[in-house]
DNA sequence: AGGCTAATCTGTAATCATTACAAGTTTGAA
DNA sequence: TTCAAACTTGTAATGATTACAGATTAGCCT
């Protein structure tokens, strides 16, 4: 495997993992960088397919293995979105989801409701929140709305 | 296959299914009844294995096509709640879900925020809203939450 | 710097939910 | 009653994810 090579802005990653008591290899800092410049919520499929282009000896199970680490970690969250497939997303603070039925496109929504505090709080032990919205973006209606990254 | 038997509270299902222009068969029926009873959001898995029990020839093929008809025709809906499966829902009002990571119960929540309307109204266009949250439900805590059925 | 060991990576094969397909069966209308 | 379209069924295929076992490596220790 290449040497590992730590690029500019490498370092929050190698930190990430030191505090987490995990070995700095390759494919996990490659993955965490992917997923730092990509917030489009990719598959474990287009990390792969992505990454073996810069590292053909990447082996489809270690995305999986190293995806399914830091998350155990709290170093990325899994949405499900779309059907049948995770996604993963480096932004761990609650919020909610957008997906564009036109183009596809999957946009973060930050969203603190009062409801969470009030109606589950103290009855319900909440520890993850989740939410997902499905119709058609601003940019797919023609209007002047933009779109995420 | 068995003869279409009408048992008490099957009006509903078989005049659903006339609304939507869809034939009256076995399968859809007992599958509509199944979802009218069983509030858990059952799996496809689930939903074969115990209609199975009873009328034998059923194929999983057709608890899957049968879904996809009824939730294409907003008879039911589907959530994604527990990794790489679809449950189904009869509710079909907007709802969120409450997933007990101790017991896996799955509560309906009905949520009304207005972040939807005043945040996503006139520049993304609605269409579905999901959300779910995961948690150690009240029953499980051992305080006097009630679990739904 | 060199050696060691647990952690990690890799590739192949298995799993599991879901879908595709084609042939047989049935509903509902004429 | 007849018929065509709709529906059901079983088998086979798909595609994402996981299991596993052997090869490799990061990081500690000397």
């Amino acid at each position: 495997m290449d040497k590992i090579v730590v690029e500019n802005g490498m370092e929050k990653c190698t930190s990430v993992l030191k505090k987490c008591g995990l070995k700095m290899t390759a494919p996990r800092l490659e993955i965490m960088q992917y997923l730092n410049k990509h917030h489009d919520h990719p598959t474990a499929a287009k990390i792969y397919s992505e990454l073996k282009k810069k590292n053909p000896s990447l082996s489809r199970t270690t995305v999986y293995n190293t995806l399914e680490t830091l998350a155990e970690h709290s170093v990325l969250q899994v949405i499900f979105i779309t059907e049948n497939e995770m996604r993963y997303d480096c932004n761990t603070k609650m919020h909610h989801h957008f997906i564009c039925k036109s183009c596809g496109t999957i946009m973060d929504i930050d969203v603190r409701c009062k409801f969470l505090d009030e109606m589950l709080n103290g009855e319900h032990e909440v520890q993850e929140v989740h939410g997902y919205f499905k119709g058609i973006c601003a940019h797919c209606n023609g209007k002047k709305g933009k779109r995420s990254s």
